[in-house]
Order: structure tokens, then C-alpha cells, then sequence
DNA sequence: TATTATACTGTACATATATTCAGTATTTTT
DNA sequence: AAAAATACTGAATATATGTACAGTATAATA
């Protein structure tokens, strides 16, 4: 599959939005009217460029027969990006960095979330997580007491229970007695909240 | 929404198979040719039947403009079972019922799976499995030393790690050492493997 | 019993749509 | 420096397609 450019891009992402809003392929024309094209040829010969590059098929003749060449053809579900934890033990050095995506119904954790963090140790096994396991992390600042989440401490990211103890202390708990407490005084402290996890993948 | 019909139903199913294989809505023409109609007037009249009771929304004007009303808009993706699992723990009557449907991409654990099974109690706490999570299980009897198995004892169902000791014993392991081995003795006691986990799903 | 819904065939037609041809201009590749 | 790819406008056209109209027949409903 060969480069693509980023007007071709662009007709590519107009395809997969009408695709999920209403259901079925754009028209040439409709392609025009949501990027500001004047003529029919230039969709066209944007569908040409896609089909030769190998994003999408185009059925000949057939109105609005446009495919889009998703190798996992899950229509409806999104690209999730699996974020690598480096050492979610005794928290490390955070690099985070997405490692793949996988293609997930945007409705499978009920509150819905925003990636996916590979963990790294065990200090959160009492808690049935796992090495390797994927945290579905919904990004947010609204936490609660008891609450898995993924906290960042300077440059160091780990995921444990949350437990604020007071206006200005704040204990990170992990669910494992090897590991103990790290207590957080605000104060002198910064803390930052990623998210929390909403759910948990485990492929054997 | 009311009652379908099984001519209906054709109709409906017929459209999502158009639609998984070529990615766009089939016309009233591939509808006749696909169930044997011969008068694209009888895809049509379905297709407003089908409109009027709330599975499919049409566009007017619109070529292929068919949009099947999917609750969880996700093609591609397939409803599994979960299947409810009383009393992991020490295990009690098997009673097997279809508590709901999940959908679930079908290439979403690697391997392919058949269901998901709902735990109950904590005897597998330590591989990570805790009450109320999701397994996915892949029907199957051909099992390895080490694999976490679906285990059917007379009307008793389980889930344990599988060894074999001998060709005549066999050991269910529970990940717990509250929980004791299970030594069976293949001679005097019925084994019936249902199938093996082949990934795990928690939401919270 | 009359009415509505279901389940079709068959014909016809306006228009929605793909697609080709003729240009222009810029950028990239050879 | 020539060729090919990119990125368009604008007009024209064959056909793919939705959709209405005219029938026929049976089952379900009021």
C-alpha cells in the first residue's frame, strides 16, 4: 500500500464519516459537498488515486460502490491505541508509546473510553490484573475513592487504587502487600490523573 | 418496534449479507436477485414494510440508501452468549443459561472463541480471574498441560487449570490456595472438556 | 364482511449517479 | 527537461436506480 496524500486523506476520512453516519457510500457529488469541490471529476479522480493505492474498491457501474479496505472490517468500531506502561511496579520511567491499535465497538466499556495501557508488573494482581493485560483507560480527572486509575508522578506513570486521604494527601494504592502505599502530599507534590480503567482485555 | 415477518427477515438479512460482503447497500434489483424476486417492486414494498416497523431507515432519492437500525451499530462484529457459570468456586450445579449477548468482533481474541462465561467465586484469583469477569471460551477438547479449562463434572461445571498426571488422571488446579486440587480418575469419573479460555473481558 | 397487511408480477419513467472528455495549473519523479 | 502524478473546473451523457402505477392473490384484522 503506497503513500497517501493528504487531500486523498481527506476524501478517505469524508468516505468513513458518511459511512457511519448514514449508513451507506457516498456519491461523487456528495464527496463535492463536504469537501468544496465545484466538479464531480475531482472526487473522482481522488477515488481513482485511493483504489489504485489500495485503500478502497470501487464497484464499476454500481452506485455509491465504494468499499474501504479495512484489513478487520468491523464498521461501527473505532482504532484504539494500545499504550505501552514501561514497569507499572515500582513506577519507572513513563514512555508511552503506541505499540498497535485494535479495532473495538466504541459502546464496549460502558462508559466508553479512550485507549487501551499494556501493564507492565504486578502490583495491581490482587486486583486480577495482569502482566500484559490492557487497561481500557477512559481519560478523565473525575475520580473516586476506590478507583483504579493511572496516575502520573513527574515522569513516572502507574496504575493503582485511589484513595484521597485528605485535601492534600492523596494515597496511591497498589493491590499487591509485596508493594506498599506511595502517599502524595499535594503540597509538595504534583500529581497528575491520566484517566481511569473502565475495564480490562486479556488475550491468551 | 412490531412484529417481523419471515419474508421480512429474508429481506433484512439479505441486506446485512450484501452489506458485510461488498460494504454498501444492495438495490432493489440485487435484492430480487439475491431471493428470487422478479419485480424490483417486491423489494420495494418489503423495504417500506421494514421502514414503517423500525428495522431500516431509508433515504429518499438516495441510491442504495438503505441504513439497517442496528442499536449498537457495529457490522462486521457478531453477538456472542454469555453463558452464567453458578459457583465457580468449589463447583456446584451447572446451570447454563444465556444471560445476554455481547457484540464482539470475531476475531477479537486470537483465536476465535464461542462464548463468553460469566465467573463466579475466586477460585482462579491468582491467574487474574475474578467473580463476575467475562471468559472467553473457545469451544474445544484438544487442551495442554498448563491451559485454563472449561471442566464439566457430572452436572458440575468449573474453570481451573488442566494437567494431566497420567493417561488415566487428571488434576484441575484452582489459582488459590484457599481452593484445593481436583484429582480425577478418569477410569471410575466422567471428564467432559467444554473448552478452554482464550482471553478474558472485564468492565467495571 | 369490509378493510388492511402481506406478497408478489410487470411496465414505465424521471432522476440520481458514474464516468468520460476537454481544459488548466502545480508539484514530483525520471 | 520531459513525463507522470496531483489537484482541480466545467460540461455532457449513458445508465443505474428509485419509485409510481396497474394488476392479482391470500391471510389477518376490525
Amino acid at each position: 500500500m503506497k503513500e497517501i496524500t493528504s487531500q486523498q486523506q481527506r476524501v478517505l476520512d469524508c468516505i468513513q464519516i458518511y459511512l457511519k453516519k448514514t449508513g451507506f457510500p457516498p456519491t461523487r457529488a456528495d464527496i463535492c459537498k463536504e469537501l468544496g469541490f465545484k466538479s464531480p471529476n475531482s472526487a473522482e479522480t481522488h477515488l481513482r488515486a485511493l483504489e489504485k493505492k489500495g485503500f478502497i474498491s470501487i464497484e464499476s457501474g454500481a452506485s455509491r460502490g465504494i468499499s474501504v479496505n479495512n484489513q478487520n472490517n468491523s464498521f461501527g468500531g473505532d482504532e484504539y491505541p494500545v499504550i505501552g506502561l514501561v514497569a507499572a511496579g515500582s513506577p519507572t520511567l513513563a514512555e508511552e508509546n503506541i505499540e498497535r491499535t485494535i479495532n473495538c465497538p466504541k459502546s464496549f466499556f460502558e462508559s466508553g473510553f479512550d485507549y487501551f495501557l499494556k501493564v507492565r508488573g504486578l502490583s495491581m494482581k490482587d486486583a486480577g490484573i495482569m502482566e500484559d493485560d490492557l487497561i481500557a483507560v477512559k481519560k478523565t480527572t473525575d475520580v473516586k475513592n476506590g478507583d483504579i486509575v493511572i496516575a502520573r508522578l513527574d515522569d513516572e506513570v502507574t496504575v493503582k487504587f485511589f484513595n484521597r486521604k485528605s485535601s492534600n494527601i492523596v494515597e496511591l494504592e497498589p493491590a499487591n502487600e509485596d508493594f506498599e502505599n506511595i502517599v502524595i502530599n499535594l503540597e509538595s507534590e504534583q500529581l497528575h490523573i491520566q484517566g481511569k480503567s473502565v475495564g480490562l482485555l486479556r488475550r491468551n
